[in-house]
RNA sequence: GGCGGCUUAGCUCAGCUGGUUAGAGCGCACGACUCAUAAUCGUGAGGUCCCGGGAUCGAGUCCCGGAGCCGCUACCA
């Protein structure tokens, strides 16, 4: 981990940036921790990993409520900013930088790429239209106003009358992209995932491109267009360029731009998967820069089924399940729950049902049953094994091969088929456990006991090891009651080190429960 | 309106190029065991595979039609 990075293949991921103008949610923990997950994964598994997480702090909304508060928009998202800070910190999100569209580096960034599209013919001035609305200080699409019967167009979603406004804008031609981007998603059918969201992308493109106005004059809380101070560009170009400022862009030549870009893979949620897998290849392709090599579409949380609403009261704040449930648990749920690129839905039985069932039952309690007979019967010392059976030999080869579906599987970011298979084999591991009955053993053939408890203690280890990305706290403290180590950074930790047994011998510490059950609090009597 | 997806056990879902008694997890019932976090193991109950046609020796799995739910998109002059 110290000076041999250089050896090591990089590995760049990213989540959107989040526009700070509400507090976390548990959407955002979702896709913060499904991109923690893959980036300790790739760390685990040897690569150089850099993970770009942030916010996105330009634009109206951000101008707009600032100046409610009497604050300058700067001081707002200050503020803002440091709460999704504190939300990364609260649920153990590893990122190598937490960039802030504000910071000077990606001024810099996004106005050289601008200059790149403006020289290769793809920006010109002209003008925005369309119906624009006074008192929101804001367009509206024409699918979003009604014709009313005093004959004035209104917005149907703020109910403000609208007028029919022109305005200076910069556009980006868009329109010249199309075939470009349908030759770039036939030739590489894996830049955008799921498969269903981006059929919905290529259908989208197929369906003809219009330019795309990329400059607002009507606020100036935003990036300056080069050139011409009365503009600043317009939401996309600044927020999507972040992912070259992370890496050091405009400085093609520097050591991280040369070793991240392009990205592995931007994590985004469905809302956003248009300007991911078409504005921004089509910006990168003018601009003349690689392009990433796949946009993985998330999908949304539903309470209950019910999608989360502030009118509605059902959002949850990830700070309260994480006091209710802990860190490791929530994180656990999220990825193995719902299918990564589906939408899903949680509830408390739900996540309960996962702590007790998956982690306190099949895991935490095999944990323990097998390391308190190692304990109580071999002196706490892990034992030397015998010939291996046809049942020994079949769950470590069951466990041996989760490594390679594990790789498999993350490389798609199939999180939850990953820890579906590994709660296979804890399954099957617990039935091996119960068919052999060490504890019987343990009065007919201590040498065949000895050997059951380190098969057992085996698939433990391997099993421990893997889970650290999902888990890292909870894979720790297993890690460490069998002895494999004390830092996540110890070599008997990294995927590398699966392919060494355990080693018969090993001291091993008291063992101790790793996940407690969920138990329902006492009701409160009023 | 156009395009696409989904509809399988109480719940959540697997079922690839059609082939003997349709699967998993959870839940439920019964039994076993006692090493273990009232955990674990085994057995079982439960399904008109949305509906209606069709081609096939044979379809949950293909074709046509229909219903419901959902997504993307267009239009609403």
């Amino acid at each position: 981990m110290t000076s041999t990075d250089s050896a090591k293949t990089p590995y760049y991921l990213t989540t959107a940036i989040t526009y700070p103008n509400g507090v976390p949610h548990i959407g955002h923990a979702y896709e913060y921790i499904a991109t923690d997950a893959l980036a300790r994964f790739k760390r685990l598994d040897g690569y150089d990993v850099m993970f770009l997480t942030g916010t996105d702090e330009h634009g109206m909304k951000i101008a707009q409520a600032a100046e409610k508060e009497g604050v300058t928009p700067k001081e707002l998202v200050d503020r803002n900013a440091a709460v999704y800070q504190e939300a990364h910190a609260a649920l153990g999100i590893s990122y190598d930088r937490f960039i802030r569209t504000t910071d000077a580096d990606h001024y810099a960034a996004s106005q050289a790429i601008w200059k790149k599209m403006e020289a290769a013919g793809d920006i010109y001035l002209g003008k925005y239209e369309g119906w624009y609305s006074v008192r929101d200080e804001a367009y509206y699409g024409d699918d979003e106003t009604e014709l009313r019967e005093d004959g004035l167009r209104y917005s149907k979603v703020t109910d403000t009358e609208l007028t029919w406004t022109e305005e200076e804008s910069y556009f980006f031609r868009l329109s010249n992209y199309q075939e470009k981007l349908l030759a770039l998603y036939a030739e590489q059918p894996e830049f955008g995932a799921p498969r269903t969201r981006f059929n919905e992308v290529i259908s989208f493109v197929k369906g003809g491109l219009e330019d795309l106005s990329v400059s607002r004059t009507t606020f100036d809380w935003g990036v300056p267009v080069p050139g011409n101070d009365k503009h600043v560009m317009y939401v996309w170009v600044d927020a999507l360029t972040n992912y070259l400022t992370g890496v050091g862009y405009p400085d093609e030549s520097s050591e991280a731009f040369q070793k991240y870009w392009p990205a592995d893979v931007h994590i985004i949620g469905k809302d956003i998967s248009r300007f991911h897998a078409v504005y921004w290849p089509a910006f990168l392709m003018s601009a003349g820069i690689e392009l990433p090599k796949r946009v993985m579409i998330h999908g949304f949380l539903h309470n209950n089924g019910v999608k989360m609403s502030k009118s509605l009261g059902n959002v949850v704040a990830p700070a309260d399940w994480v006091a209710q449930y802990g860190l490791d648990q929530v994180r656990f749920f999220l990825l193995r729950e719902v299918p990564f690129g589906a939408d899903g839905s949680y509830n408390h039985d739900a996540v309960v049902g996962r702590m007790n069932a998956d982690l306190a039952n099949n895991l935490g309690n095999l944990a323990q049953r097998s390391l308190s007979m190692v304990a109580k019967n071999c002196s706490g010392v892990v034992p030397v094994p015998g010939a291996f059976t046809a049942a020994d030999a079949s769950i470590l080869a069951e466990a041996g091969a989760l490594l390679e579906h594990a790789r498999a599987a993350y490389q798609v970011q199939d999180f939850h088929g990953s820890l579906e298979r590994i709660w296979h084999v804890l399954g099957d591991t617990n039935a091996y456990f119960a068919d052999q009955a060490p504890w019987i053993l343990r009065k007919t053939d201590l040498a065949r006991m000895e050997t059951v408890l380190y098969v057992t203690l085996e698939v433990l280890r391997i099993v421990s090891i893997l889970i650290q990305p999902v888990m890292p706290d909870a894979a720790a403290k297993l890690l460490s009651v069998l002895g494999q180590g004390t830092s996540p950074d110890d070599a008997v930790r990294q995927f590398a080190a699966i392919s060494s047994p355990l080693a018969a011998g090993t001291v091993l510490p008291a063992p101790a429960p790793i996940f407690p059950r969920y138990e329902e609090p006492a009701p409160v009597e009023v």
